[in-house]
DNA sequence: CGGCCGGTTGAGTACAATCAATTCTGGTGG
DNA sequence: CCACCAGAATTGATTGTACTCAACCGGCCG
């Protein structure tokens, strides 16, 4: 169980300012339970299209179980993954008026529906939500920063490594102890999100498979094997 | 003049609620003197280094005029630039006690120097100035994801012209009207922000000049000749 | 003049994209 | 329980494009 049964809505965020691995809740017991007051819970199939970019904004989400990927609109051909969304994450929030992404449930998903009016509304009564957007806003900076930095490696091979490493710290953050990685969705939503092609992804996994550097238990779970290989893949420059 | 004579410290964005296309100021003018009274200007030579990562946080900077590019470290090889950050932005905030990023001055740099303590006792009295925050981390996130978007192109000149894009409409919502696009940083710059080397910039640009796209004046200052064919090569899948 | 820096050009190599089979997997219905 | 199916994933052969390393150019400054 990553996430304690859920008392409400649940922000998780590391902390821009406060350091430290774990991240912890945001939000009162109050809040949580005021937010909860206005949410409705939702649930996605896997493939589901939560909603679509240019949609009116309704609603901000709050996932509770599963994981979500955001599009940017490729204003030509197919969409591009953004970024990953996990229990403890907010999404929806962007823009005015209309969605700025699309949002795809990868696996099935249970979360929070929060309309925005409402929302809205607790915000302007309460500084401290200030407060945790800011936290959450940091956060995903971070992350799309070291999105970008994948994305700045030639090999797919260390695309690959840097994503698990990712997916590692993830999990840490979460505070699951457990050494082995889960890899929620499937290949070619690691190919988008790393900007390669189905194929690239699975000969990139080949090459560490085949040189001892990290063993799958099966294709959502996988185990790094070594350790200072797996880092030296990960880090080569370009 | 892109930015009016300066009457102290000067927040700007788009905005993230509000839709539009010009950056406005985001703080009034008593909050601009009273920041203007714990802030110095500083100046800076082209190419010095203003932080590295891991100095401890001094302060924070405002831009006045010039172009500052932020670093992230990879772990292993060179440097990577993160953003580009332009007059009206604000740097070195990120991160308790360090640095999280190196910043480099990438032409001449005037700008604030807004040391930390001060400027949270400052934010802790005024509500106004947490929304300015969320406003331009909002900005940095959406520059955040468009660089990635720009690495997540494989052709060089999709992604040289999707850069050029993102610097002409910088210069829109500075209000610049003019249809030259001004490119101050150089080209071992763009090289490390579009994750190609420089001889690849090189080729890409020449390309572009070669088939009568773009056309420039000198090495700073281009034009966009035939925007359908920029906009197919910009749109290019992969 | 000579050196340096930013930038361009050239030849060869490495690697990912592409397109096209083929195999594996998980789920469904008989 | 098994046969079947559809989607996910792997593999193969070829091509394109960016990297590498290296030589070269042009302006600027001492």
């Amino acid at each position: 169980m990553p996430i304690p049964a859920p008392a409400g809505p649940s922000v998780l965020a590391v902390g821009p300012w406060e350091p430290g691995n774990l991240r912890h809740q945001l939000l009162n017991d109050e809040e949580r339970s005021r937010i909860a007051e206005i949410a409705t819970v939702v649930r996605f199939r896997k493939g589901d299209l939560i909603y679509k970019r240019g949609d009116k904004t309704q609603a901000a989400f709050n996932i509770i179980s599963g994981v979500v990927a955001t599009y940017a609109p490729s204003s030509n051909g197919p969409d591009h993954i953004t970024a990953f969304v996990y229990p403890g994450d907010i999404f929806g929030l962007s823009g005015k008026g209309r969605y700025t992404n699309s949002a795809k449930a990868k696996t099935a998903v249970s979360a929070y529906r929060l309309p925005i009016g409402a929302l809205r509304r607790l915000m302007a009564q309460d500084a401290n939500l200030d407060l945790a957007v800011i936290s959450k806003l940091c956060e995903a900076l971070r992350e799309a920063q070291r999105h970008a930095f994948i994305l700045s490696k030639t090999r797919a091979a260390s695309r690959i490594a840097m994503f698990l490493e990712f997916q590692e710290r993830l999990q840490k953050e979460r505070g699951e102890p457990n050494s082995e990685i889960e890899i929620p969705m499937d290949r070619s939503a690691i190919a988008e999100y790393c900007g390669l092609t189905l194929s690239a992804v699975s000969r990139a996994f080949y090459e560490l498979i085949k040189n001892k550097t990290v063993a799958f238990r099966d294709r959502h779970h996988l185990n790094i094997i070594d350790r200072p290989e797996f880092e030296r893949i990960a880090n080569t420059t370009k």
